[in-house]
DNA sequence: GCTGCTATGTTCGATAGCGAACATATCTTT
DNA sequence: AAAGATATGTTCGCTATCGAACATAGCAGC
C-alpha cells in the first residue's frame, strides 16, 4: 500500500499534462484522480456516446479511431502520456463521431467528466494548457489527413511507429501487424510487407506482436515529413512536457 | 453610405458565429469589425506564420490547406459563413503548419488578433461558442482524414461540392477543376472525369469555372457518408446558425 | 478576326494498394 | 506430443489513381 502511494506521487510525471499543472491544481485533483488499468482493446468512448471520464494515459496508448459504415477504420490521432482522451468534453460537444480505443495496454489516470468540466471552466491555467494540447492534437489529425492522401504505406508505417514510440518508454511496442493495419486503415498484408522491408534494413525487429525499434534515425529518414511536423508542433505547444 | 450602414446591420446575419453572439458582445465588437474584400487566392495566413487578424467569412469561402515538401496539397477543412478563420489564435498556438487561402472570392469581417484574444479570454459566451465551433472544425478535419483514406475520388468530389455549397448562397460555385483538384489533393484530370460523370447524370452543369448544382439530393446520394457526418455535427454543435 | 490564354476533354502505360486465397511458423492448451 | 489458435509470409489478378502528353474549346485583348 505504501508502494501505491509512492506510485501516485511518482506518476505525476507519468503524464505530461498532469505534470505541467500548477501545484494548486495538482493538489486539488489528486484525491479525485483514479489510477486505472487500460487493457488492450478497451473502448474509452464510443462514436456519439457521452463520456463519464477523461483519461490521462501514463503507460498506455489510446487511438482515436473512426469506423466507416462499411466497416473500414482509420486512426485520426494517437494519445499517450503526453495527452488527454476526451477533449470533446471541455470543447463543448460532449461526444464525437469517433471512438477511443486502447491500442497499447497500460495504465492511466481518469477524472470524472463533471469534475473536468468544472476545472476547465475555472478558465485559468488548466483551460489554457488543455487548449494548447488540443491544438497539438488538431495538428496531428490534420497531418494524418495529408499523410493519408499523399504518402506511401511504407512512409506511413514509419510515421506511425515513431509517433507510438514517442508515447511509450523503451523501444518495444506490443502490437500485431493486424492492429497496425487497422490503425493505418490498410490491409494487414501491406503492413507485413512494409515491416519486412524495415526488418531487412535493420531498422526494426519483430516477432508475433512484439516490435523492437533498432534504428530510430533510420525510421525517421524513411518516414514522410508528417512525423517531424507533428513532433515539432507538440514540442512547440507543450514545452513543459518531459523530453522523450 | 446609408446603404453601407444597412449592410452592416443586415450582415450580422452574414456570419453565423457573429449572429450567434450575445447582443452585448455584438455591440462591443461592431466598431472593431472591419468589412474586408477577400479575393480568390488571398492567403490569410501562411504555414507557421503569426496572424494579425481572425476572419469571419460572409460570402467567401476559405480553405485550410496543407502543402507538402514535394509541393502536393491537401485541404484539411473549409470555412465559410458558418465559421471563423484563425482558431489557433485563441487555442494558444498563434500559428499552425497549415495555410488559409480564399477559395471562393467574396467578403467577410475581420477582427484584430489582440482584440479577439482579449474577447476570448473573458471566458464567457464567446469562448464557449468558439470552442464549440472548433470542435465542429475538428470533426471536419477528422472526416477529411478518413475520406482521404477510404473513399473514391468521385465520392470525395460530391462531398466537397456539398460542403462548399453549404457555405454559399445560391447553387453556383465559381471554381475551376484545377482548383478543386488542388483542394482534394488529386490530379486535375481526375476531377474532370468525375465532373463529367456528374454532369452526364444531370447532377451538376458547368463551364469554364462556373459550376451549378442541379440536383443536390443526387449529389448527397453519390457522396460518401463523410458529408452527412460533418453536416450533422455542425448542426448539433452550432444549433444557432441559420439554416442553409 | 486573329492570337494567345485558360479551362476542359482524352488517352495510355505505370504503379500502389486491394481482395482473396493459401502457406508457414510460433505460441497455447490439453 | 497433438491440436488448435494466432501471427506472419507469399502470390495473383484487379482497379483506382497517377504522370505525362496532347487535343479541343471558349474567352480576352489587340
Amino acid at each position: 500500500m505504501a508502494k501505491s502511494i509512492d506510485n501516485v506521487s511518482i506518476n505525476r510525471e507519468g503524464n505530461h499534462l498532469l505534470s505541467a499543472l500548477p501545484d494548486a491544481e495538482w493538489q486539488r485533483w489528486l484525491p479525485m484522480l483514479e489510477v486505472v488499468d487500460m487493457p488492450l482493446g478497451q473502448v474509452l468512448y464510443e462514436s456519439g456516446g457521452t463520456m463519464q471520464h477523461v483519461y490521462f494515459p501514463t503507460t498506455s496508448i489510446v487511438s482515436m479511431l473512426y469506423v466507416t459504415e462499411s466497416g473500414a477504420s482509420a486512426e485520426l490521432a494517437v494519445v499517450g502520456n503526453e495527452g488527454i482522451v476526451g477533449i470533446s468534453l471541455f470543447m463543448g460537444g460532449g461526444s464525437t463521431p469517433s471512438r477511443a480505443v486502447v491500442q497499447s495496454a497500460g495504465a492511466g489516470y481518469r477524472l470524472e467528466a463533471l469534475v473536468m468540466k468544472k476545472e476547465f471552466d475555472r478558465a485559468g491555467a488548466v483551460l489554457h494548457l488543455l487548449l494548447r494540447y488540443t491544438q497539438a492534437l488538431i495538428t496531428q489529425m490534420a497531418q494524418t489527413a495529408v499523410c493519408n492522401r499523399h504518402h506511401t504505406l511504407d512512409q506511413q508505417l514509419c510515421r506511425w511507429l515513431l509517433l507510438s514510440m514517442d508515447r511509450l518508454q523503451g523501444n518495444e511496442l506490443v502490437m500485431t501487424q493486424e492492429l497496425i493495419a487497422n490503425m493505418l486503415g490498410v490491409r494487414r498484408e501491406g503492413v507485413t510487407e512494409g515491416a519486412l522491408k524495415l526488418q531487412k534494413l535493420g531498422l526494426i525487429s519483430y516477432a508475433r506482436g512484439r516490435i523492437t525499434v533498432l534504428d530510430r534515425l533510420g525510421l525517421e529518414k524513411r518516414s514522410c515529413e508528417c512525423y517531424a511536423v507533428v513532433r515539432k508542433e507538440y514540442d512547440r505547444l507543450l514545452p513543459d512536457r518531459l523530453a522523450v
